[in-house]
DNA sequence: CGGGTTTGACCTGCGC
DNA sequence: GCGCAGGTCAAACCCG
């Protein structure tokens, strides 16, 4: 299934289809220039603004999907489905209501376990039931969205809590992937965690789903937390990827990126001074959209 | 003791 | 239908 998914973000590595894309690559652009003020707003100033800005990026990054630095993940699921239609119109479906049915799902899943006895055929049987009326009511697939982040550290900081319930040696890749889910309740945000086998140094983090509380690093005047995580620096160090789809991981912007606490909190103005995202994009050239788009005006 | 990780087993979906 | 690979579960274990 996600084999699919793999490939995907595998393709978009392959530099010799990146020519294929600088069509796609100009209108990204455009819409880019067009959805960024011409006032160079930082990258989190533009995510915390207007949705209208907010959806023309989203545009922008699906667009992008076929272009060579902001490689999407897009669920792999909905990709198929959204094949049939355009490109832009697929992954719109809410969050919030996904949201809502995993909630069922999974107050299903704890009756479940409530009424699980003993004996062990009895709960297999049971298993497979409940397996048949989830089969039934298939829920879809929360959009994707991955990031690829040049660190050595597999398991980065984002200022959420995670708790890992699943590792998987990977197909046709010596670094296994790791499985997340939020640790905060009614949260059912998950994500996974893999190195590129192609570019060890390379973490490719997909989120799924979208958090419905506030960041806990941000609860407790997270600007000195998120700074000093290795994530941040990490990331400061190269931001080698963005998403897709329209409902975009705004915190992980937030803390991927300098953001507004940077101009109250001096040391962390400074640190961003020092670490221009543009400065430390390490990809050549033609891996350049998120370069271009911070050079924009 | 509570919360997180590890890991083998199991489930599911997809391609052949 | 079968096999494969991804995804998830849950018991055992670890750690502060």
């Amino acid at each position: 299934m996600s084999n699919d998914e793999g490939k995907n973000v595998y393709q978009q590595y392959d530099p010799f289809q990146y020519n294929q894309l600088d069509m796609n690559r100009s209108i990204f652009h455009q819409q880019a220039a067009a959805a960024l003020d011409p006032g160079l707003m930082s990258f989190t100033n533009f995510f915390d603004t207007s949705s209208l800005e907010y959806n023309s990026l989203s545009k922008a990054f699906d667009v992008s999907c076929c272009s060579s630095q902001v490689i999407s993940a897009v669920d792999d699921v909905s990709k198929k489905k959204a094949s049939t239609t355009t490109p832009n119109s697929s992954v719109s479906s809410s969050s919030n209501e996904a949201a809502v049915e995993e909630d069922s799902v999974k107050s299903n899943k704890l009756e479940d376990i409530k009424g699980r006895c003993e004996n062990k055929d009895e709960e297999k049987s049971k298993k497979q039931n409940s397996n048949l009326s989830k089969k039934k009511e298939k829920r879809p697939r929360e959009p994707r969205f991955a990031f690829l982040t040049k660190s050595e550290i597999d398991h980065l900081e984002d200022g959420y809590r995670w708790r890992k319930y699943g590792q998987k040696a990977v197909k046709n890749s010596p670094y296994p992937r790791s499985y997340y889910r939020c640790t905060s309740q009614k949260c059912v945000v998950k994500k996974r965690v893999e190195r590129s086998y192609q570019d060890p140094s390379v973490v490719i983090t997909t989120y799924e789903g979208q958090h419905n509380h506030h960041c806990p690093a941000t609860l407790r005047g997270h600007s000195a937390g998120i700074m000093s995580s290795p994530f941040y620096a990490s990331a400061s160090a190269s931001v080698t990827a963005a998403s897709s789809g329209p409902t975009l991981p705004q915190e992980l912007f937030s803390h991927l990126l300098p953001t507004n606490n940077c101009q109250t909190d001096p040391a962390a103005s400074m640190m961003y001074q020092n670490l221009s995202l543009q400065q430390h994009l390490q990809l050549p050239d033609h891996y350049g959209l998120l370069q271009d788009l911070f050079t924009q005006k």
